[in-house]
RNA sequence: GCUGGGGUCGCCUAGUGGCUAUGGCGGCAGCCUGCUAAGCUGUUAGGCCCAAAAGGCCUGCGCGAGUUCGAAUCUCGCUCCCAGCGCCA
C-alpha cells in the first residue's frame, strides 16, 4: 500500500498517476481518504486528549492512596466514573473512519514508474526487444504439432483422466515429460544461485494476514484456494511467502540487497480465466516455478529490476526459445507494481508470444504492508525497502515452449543443448505403438 | 491432538493492579584521551499536534476481547516457540 504520509504531503503525486492510469473512480476515493484521514487525525486528537485525562485523574488517585488520603482519592474516583465511556464513544467514531480510511488504502494502486506506457489493454503493451528467430509454422517444413497433440505420441501424460479424477486444468506427466520438468528446474535453480541468489523451499501455505501483505485483495477471488476450517491459503507463487520471510523484520542496511530464488509448486483457481487456454498445460490450477526475489535499498531497485529480467532472458537463451520483452501498459499492471516487464516466448503452432515470465518492481507497496524496514539497527531513521520479484522459469509452460518450437516431423522432441547435461539426453522420442 | 512452561526495545533481562517499564550488550551521536584501546554523557518502538524547530501529548510488554477510575501484571479466546506424550512420511 502506499505510504499515508506521502498521500497527505503529496496528494498531488497520486492524483496525477491515477489519472495516468485513467482510474477516475480511485481518484475519488482519493479525495475522500485525505479527507477521512484528516477526520480521523481530529478524531485522534480527542482520543488522545480524553486519555490525558484519564491518566491524570489515574494518576490523582494512585498519589491520594499512597498518602492515605480517602476521602481525597474517592472524590477523584467519582470525577473519573464518567471518564471511560466517553472514550470509548470516541474511540469508536474513530475506529469506523479510520476502517475506512484502510479500506481505500488497501486499494489504491502503486505509484507506477514514469516509463510505463499508457493504455488500456494488451494491445498497448510496449515492445522493448526480441530475441532469437520465431520460425513461423511453413519453416518447419511438416506438419506442425500443439504440444497437446505431441503428448499422447511421447506417452508424456494424461489429461483425460486428470480432468476426470480432478477437474479441468489439471494433468498426468509421465515418462520423459517429468524427468525433463525436474532438468530445467535444476538448470535453472543453478543458473540463478551461481548469481548469488539464496536457495529457498518456502511454505506452500500462508495465512491469512502475511497474505495481504504481499497481494491485491482481488487474488483472494480470483486465485487462491483457501484451506477449510483452517486460516490458510495455498500460494499462487513463492513470491508471496518469500515476501512474508521479512515481515515485520528492520534489516540492517548492509545485508542488502538481499537475493533469493524460490522454488515451489503454484496453485491457482484461474478462476478470472474461462474459456481461455483450455487444452494442454499452459494454464494450469497447479504447476511448478522459481522465481526471483530481491530486498533492496530503495535508490538500487530499478537497476536490479533490468537485472532481473536479463536474468530470465538467459533462461530462455539457454532453451533456445525467441522471446520478446514487453513492458506492460497502465490498464494490464495492476496495482501492486510500478513497473512490470512480461517475458513472452514464441509459440510456432499458435503463431503469437505466449506469457512466460513476468517481471515486477513493487517498490515499497509489500514492504509497507509487511513492515519491512531497513536502516541502522538502534538509530532513528528507519526506511520501508523494496522488493522486486520476477520469475525465473514456470515449468508447464516452459514444457510447451519446448514441445512446440523445438519439435520433428517424427514427433520427436529435440533437447536443447544448455538441458541436456541435466537431461541425460538430447532428445525426446515418440513412443512405438 | 493432549499436558506443562514460555513470548517485555535489534539481542539478553527485571518487573504479582497505581511511582516515568528495569538493567546489560550491541548500534548511533558527542565529549575526553598520543597511539587498533579505555572512559564519560546522551541516544536507540510507533503515532498525533506544529510550516519547521523547540516543545507537548497519546499508544506500545505475542494478537484480540473483557474486568477496573487505572492492566506488562487479573480473566477469556487465539497464535507462535520450547519440553514431554500420542500420531506420522
Amino acid at each position: 500500500m502506499l505510504d499515508i504520509k506521502l498521500i497527505r504531503k503529496n496528494p498531488e503525486i497520486v492524483r496525477a498517476d491515477l489519472q495516468k492510469r485513467g482510474d477516475i473512480e480511485k481518484i475519488q476515493w482519493l479525495e475522500d481518504l485525505i479527507q477521512k484521514d484528516k477526520e480521523y487525525r481530529e478524531l485522534l486528537g480527542e482520543v488522545e486528549k480524553l486519555r490525558g485525562q484519564r491518566n491524570t485523574v489515574t494518576k490523582q488517585i494512585a498519589d491520594a492512596m499512597k498518602n492515605k488520603d480517602i476521602q481525597k482519592a474517592n472524590e477523584a474516583k467519582k470525577a473519573a466514573a464518567e471518564i471511560p465511556e466517553k472514550i470509548r464513544q470516541a474511540e469508536q467514531k474513530m475506529e469506523k473512519i479510520q476502517e475506512k480510511v484502510k479500506f481505500y488504502l488497501m486499494r489504491l494502486p502503486n505509484i507506477l514508474h514514469e516509463s510505463v506506457p499508457v493504455g488500456k489493454g494488451e494491445e498497448d503493451n510496449v515492445v522493448v526487444r526480441t530475441w532469437g528467430i520465431p520460425k513461423k509454422k511453413e519453416d518447419y517444413g511438416f506438419e506442425m504439432k500443439s504440444h497437446v497433440d505431441l503428448l499422447p505420441m511421447i506417452d508424456g501424460g494424461n489429461l483425460e483422466k486428470a480432468a476426470e479424477v480432478s477437474g479441468a486444468r489439471f494433468y498426468y506427466l509421465k515418462n520423459d515429460l517429468v524427468l525433463l520438468d525436474m532438468a530445467i528446474q535444476r538448470m535453472v535453480m543453478d543458473i540463478i544461485v551461481k548469481k548469488g541468489f539464496i536457495p529457498v523451499y518456502p511454505p506452500f501455505m500462508l495465512k491469512k494476514e502475511p497474505y495481504e501483505g504481499v497481494t491485491d485483495l482481488g487474488t483472494f477471488e480470483e486465485a487462491l484456494y483457501k484451506i477449510e476450517g483452517e486460516d490458510l491459503y495455498l500460494i499462487s507463487t513463492s513470491e508471496h511467502p518469500i515476501a512474508a520471510m521479512h515481515m515485520g523484520e528492520i534489516i540492517e542496511e548492509e545485508r542488502l540487497p538481499i537475493k533469493y530464488v524460490g522454488l515451489s509448486t503454484c496453485f491457482r483457481k484461474e478462476a478470472g480465466a474461462h474459456g481461455k487456454d483450455t487444452k494442454g498445460i499452459y494454464r494450469v490450477h497447479q504447476f511448478n516455478k522459481i522465481e526471483m526475489f530481491i530486498f533492496c535499498k530503495p535508490e538500487d531497485s530499478w537497476k536490479l529490476h533490468e537485472e532481473l529480467l536479463k536474468n530470465a532472458e538467459e533462461v530462455f537463451q539457454k532453451l533456445e526459445i525467441p522471446y520478446r520483452i514487453i513492458n506492460t501498459c497502465t490498464g494490464e499492471i495492476g496495482i501492486v507494481a510500478a513497473k512490470k516487464y512480461d517475458l513472452e516466448a514464441w509459440m510456432p503452432v499458435q503463431n503469437s508470444y505466449r506469457e512466460m515470465v513476468s517481471c515486477s518492481n513493487c517498490t515499497s507497496y509489500q514492504s509497507i504492508r509487511l513492515g519491512i524496514r531497513y536502516g541502522k539497527i538502534g538509530s532513528g531513521e528507519k526506511e520501508s525497502l523494496h522488493t522486486l520479484n520476477s520469475t525465473a522459469i514456470a515449468t508447464p509452460r516452459a514444457i510447451v515452449a519446448i514441445m512446440e518450437n523445438h519439435q520433428n516431423a517424427d514427433g520427436s522432441i529435440t533437447i536443447p543443448k544448455a538441458l541436456v547435461p541435466y537431461f541425460g539426453k538430447d532428445r525426446i522420442e515418440p513412443v512405438k505403438r
